[in-house]
RNA sequence: GGAGAGGUGGGAGAGUGGCUUAAUCCACCGGUUUGCUAAACCGGCGUACGGGUAACACUGUACCGGGGGUUCGAAUCCCCCCCUCUCCGCCA
C-alpha cells in the first residue's frame, strides 16, 4: 500500500507515475483524500466526546467517594447523550475507515522514474545480454524429450499421484535439484544472505502483509480445514519473519536467503507454453530477500542482480537482463529486473529470476519499520526479493544446451554438488 | 482428539471495578561521579491515529491475545473466538 501521508502530500505524483503502469489513479485518489477528510473530521469529534466523556466518569467516581451521591447521580444523567453521540461517531468512523481502506489497496505501487513506459512483455528494456548460445548438434532435442530419454523426470508418475504439473524427480533427475538447490544456497551464502528454512504453509496475515491476499487468492492453494495457503514463494514467509518489526537502522541491510518448494495454482494457463517444465504446480526455488534503509535500497537492487547473474554465468548459460516495463510490472514493484536463460532447443527465452524492489509498499502492509539511532519517530522500511534462482526452466535450459551426441554434461561448479559429469 | 493452566510494555512480573498516569525488577539510553572499567546515584525509556509546530516541545484519543457486552467508569466482571504451555492419546 502507499501511504495515506505520501498521497497527501503528492497527489499530482502518483497520477502522473502510475500512468507508467497504464493505470488511472485520479478519481480514486480524489476517493482517498476525501474520505481521509470525513475520517479527520469524525475522529477529532468522536475524541473530543470521549475526552469528555473520561472527565466525567472521573468526577463521578471522585463524588461517590467523597459520599455526595446525589451530585455523583446527576452527573450520572449528563452522560447519556454524550454515550450515544461517541457510539454514533465510532461507527461513522469505523464505515469511512473501511472505505478509505478498500480504495487504498486498489492503487499500484508506483514506478520507479527508470521504469519504461509499456504495455506488454514487448516494451521490457534489455539492459544486458551474456553468454553465448552453443550450436546444438542436428538431433537435438527440447527438454521434455531429453527427460524422457534418460529417465530424469516422470510427468506420468506425477499425474497418478497428485495431477498435471506435479512431476516426480528420479535417479540423476533428482540429484540434479539437490545439487542446484545447495548450489545456490551456498552461493547467496557467500554473497551475505543468512540462510533460513521456512515453513511451506502460511496463515491469512502473511498472505496479506507480501500482497498475495485479498488480490491472488486464487493462484494459491488453501488448506481450509485450518485455514492455511501454500507458500507460492519462500518470500512471503521470509519477508513476513519480519511483519510487526521494528528493526535498528544499525540492523540493516537483513539478509535472507531461503530455499523452498512453491506452490502455484496457475489458474487459467495452459498451452504449449506450459509443457515440460516450463510452468508446474509445485517447484523448487532458492530466494534472497533483503531489508534496507530507504536511502540504499536501489543498491541493493544492484547488487542482487549482480548475484544473480554470478549464478548463470557460472552455470554457463546465456542469459539477458530485462528492466521490466510499466505494463509488464507486478502491482507492488518499483522496479523489476527479469533474468532469462534462452533454452536453444525451444529456441526461446525462459524467465528464471525477478528481482524487485518493493520500496516501503510491502513494509507498510507488514508494518516493518525502523528507527534511526537516537530517534523517535519510525520510518517504513524497504524490501525487495528475488529468486536466485528457479529451477525448472534453469535444468530446461542446461539439459537443452549441454546436450552432446554423448550425453548431457553438467556444467564444472556443478559437478561437486552432483557427483557425475555427464547424464547419459 | 481429550483434560487442565495460562496470554499484561523489549524481557521477567504485580495488579479482582475509580488513589493505575499499569507497580517493581532486568535490559537499554542519557547524565553525575571516576585515571580506565565496574559500581552507585539521578533522569529517561512503547505503538498508532488526531491537534499543534519550520522542526521540536506540548497535547487529545485508543491499545493489557482478538472481537462483542455490562457499567457513569473495565487489564479487572460476562459471552464468543484465537493462540501458547503441561499431561494424555495418536504419530515421523
Amino acid at each position: 500500500m502507499l501511504t495515506l501521508k505520501f498521497i497527501q502530500e503528492n497527489k499530482e505524483e502518483v497520477i502522473t507515475r502510475l500512468k507508467v503502469k497504464n493505470f488511472d489513479a485520479s478519481a480514486i485518489v480524489e476517493k482517498i483524500l476525501a474520505y481521509n477528510d470525513k475520517r479527520r473530521e469524525t475522529l477529532t469529534n468522536a475524541e473530543i466526546s470521549q475526552a469528555e466523556m473520561n472527565s466525567l466518569s472521573k468526577e463521578i467516581g471522585t463524588l461517590y467517594k467523597a459520599g455526595k451521591t446525589e451530585e455523583a447521580n446527576s452527573a450520572k444523567s449528563k452522560t447519556a447523550d454524550l454515550k450515544n453521540s461517541i457510539k454514533k461517531l465510532n461507527s461513522e468512523l469505523e464505515k469511512v475507515e473501511e472505505l478509505l481502506h478498500d480504495e487504498l489497496v486498489l492503487l499500484p505501487n508506483l514506478p520507479h522514474s527508470s521504469v519504461p513506459a509499456g504495455k506488454s512483455a514487448e516494451d521490457n528494456k534489455v539492459v544486458k545480454v551474456g553468454g553465448s548460445v552453443p550450436k546444438l548438434h542436428p538431433s537435438a532435442v527440447p527438454h521434455w524429450d531429453l527427460i524422457k530419454k534418460y529417465d530424469l523426470i516422470d510427468f506420468d508418475l506425477g499425474i497418478k499421484i497428485t495431477g498435471a504439473g506435479f512431476p516426480v524427480y528420479k535417479g540423476k533427475g533428482a540429484k540434479l535439484q539437490r545439487a542446484l538447490i545447495n548450489f545456490f544456497l551456498d552461493e547467496a551464502e557467500k554473497a551475505g544472505f543468512n540462510e533460513v528454512l521456512p515453513p511451506l504453509l502460511v496463515n491469512e496475515d502473511s498472505g496479506f502483509g507480501t500482497g498475495q491476499l485479498p488480490d491472488k487468492e486464487g493462484q494459491m492453494y488453501h488448506a481450509t480445514a485450518d485455514n492455511l495457503y501454500l507458500i507460492p514463494t519462500a518470500e512471503v514467509p521470509v519477508t513476513n519473519l519480519y511483519r510487526n518489526v521494528i528493526l535498528k537502522a544499525s540492523d540493516f541491510p537483513v539478509r535472507n536467503c531461503a530455499y523452498s518448494a512453491c506452490f502455484r495454482r496457475e489458474a487459467g494457463s495452459w498451452g504449449k507454453d506450459v509443457r515440460g517444465l516450463n510452468r508446474l504446480h509445485q517447484f523448487d526455488k532458492v530466494e534472497i530477500v533483503q531489508i534496507t534503509h530507504p536511502e540504499n535500497s536501489y543498491e541493493a537492487l544492484d547488487g542482487m542482480v549482480d548475484h544473480v547473474q554470478t549464478l548463470v554465468e557460472k552455470l554457463e548459460l546465456p542469459f539477458r537482463v530485462l528492466r521490466l516495463c510499466g505494463g509488464d510490472m507486478s502491482f507492488t514493484s518499483a522496479l523489476t529486473y527479469d533474468f532469462e536463460v534462452y533454452s536453444t532447443a525451444q529456441q526461446r527465452w525462459l524467465e528464471v529470476s525477478s528481482v524487485s524492489n518493493f520500496e516501503n509498499y510491502q513494509s507498510n502492509r507488514l508494518k516493518l519499520r525502523f528507527k534511526e539511532d537516537g530517534k523517535k519517530q519510525t520510518q517504513l522500511a524497504h524490501t525487495l526479493n528475488g529468486s536466485a534462482l528457479a529451477l525448472p526452466r534453469i535444468v530446461a535450459a542446461l539439459l537443452e544446451n549441454n546436450q552432446t551426441p554423448e550425453g548431457i554434461k553438467i556444467p564444472k561448479v556443478l559437478v561437486p554438488y552432483t557427483g557425475f559429469d555427464i547424464i547419459n
